[in-house]
DNA sequence: TTAGATGCAAAGCTTTTGCAGGATA
DNA sequence: TATCCTGCAAAAGCTTTGCATCTAA
């Protein structure tokens, strides 16, 4: 966990939060805290509610879902579906923007940046002629020890 | 819709589908034949019952389900998943791998091919440490008119 | 004090599963 | 004819909604 994340977007979370008029009720400062530790690479929706439960004082599932969804409106959260249609959250920071990997031995999700990839990014949308206003990689694949050679 | 590329899918995906020992069901069938057509680019699980619904005959949805798992198995079809995690397929061809682009303004979908980005992702991955078994990219923003300079 | 936040329970959607009847090879 | 396929209906899983209660400001 990346603290100096962590801390960078908390701040960023409560002022755009208390901006948008947003009180501090009990389970949407859980829910923040939560997902700034826990959230900075794609964490599911339902592991979030179980996630809030085993630390104690849970949150209702409802709740954690309302949240989540508030968050996502004011930008403050990136959102995405995992491949059964559940959804998965992760904090948005300007300043890291990052892709995923997805091992297919495991299905674990690792998060990797690429700044060359971003440029052909770039590159692809102009060709295209389309103004970017985002966009998602997900690479699947699995890794390749070190040393060895790609192929089998 | 591109009908050599219809007639190229139907014909492997039969070759594909008799050699892993299907019969030919009359759901199968056309659920089969409404890929080829209707599924060049992503179609909602939803829109494929529907659609055959219309084209009179049906298909149970639990068929049309059951089917389009049973294409996925065998690679026929390549699944996603839309913003609301419903599932969507589209025919899957070794030589027309293709991304997609969100409108922002409409939500239509699009594809596009890019042959730097392959590159440019191929290279990534190398840089990564992985051996790339899939990947898939989204493009979200809004189509520039011709002649008009990205910038607002 | 009052608009807003929370929790519970119920409803909604998409997708999956169980099973009896029907079709294919 | 034996196996596989299909359709119906019910179940399952995730997410959203309605409503009464509670709380932050």
């Amino acid at each position: 966990m990346d603290q100096a994340l962590r801390d960078r977007w908390l701040a960023h979370a409560r002022r755009r939060m208390s901006g948008a008029g947003l009180r501090t009720g009990a389970a949407r400062a859980r829910v923040v805290a939560f997902m700034a530790e826990e959230g900075q690479c794609l964490v599911g929706a339902q592991e979030i509610v179980d996630g809030l439960r085993e630390r104690g004082g849970g949150g209702a599932q409802a709740s954690v879902y309302r949240v989540l969804d508030e968050l996502h409106g004011l930008g403050l959260v990136r959102r995405s579906v995992d491949d059964q249609g559940a959804a998965r959250y992760e904090i948005h920071d300007d300043d890291h923007h990052h892709h995923h990997f997805v091992d297919d031995a495991t299905g674990a999700v690792t998060a990797f940046e690429d700044a060359a990839l971003e440029d052909a990014l770039a590159e692809a949308a102009e060709r295209l002629g389309v103004e970017l206003s985002g966009h998602e990689i997900v690479l699947r694949g699995r890794k390749v020890p070190r040393g060895a050679p790609a192929g089998d």
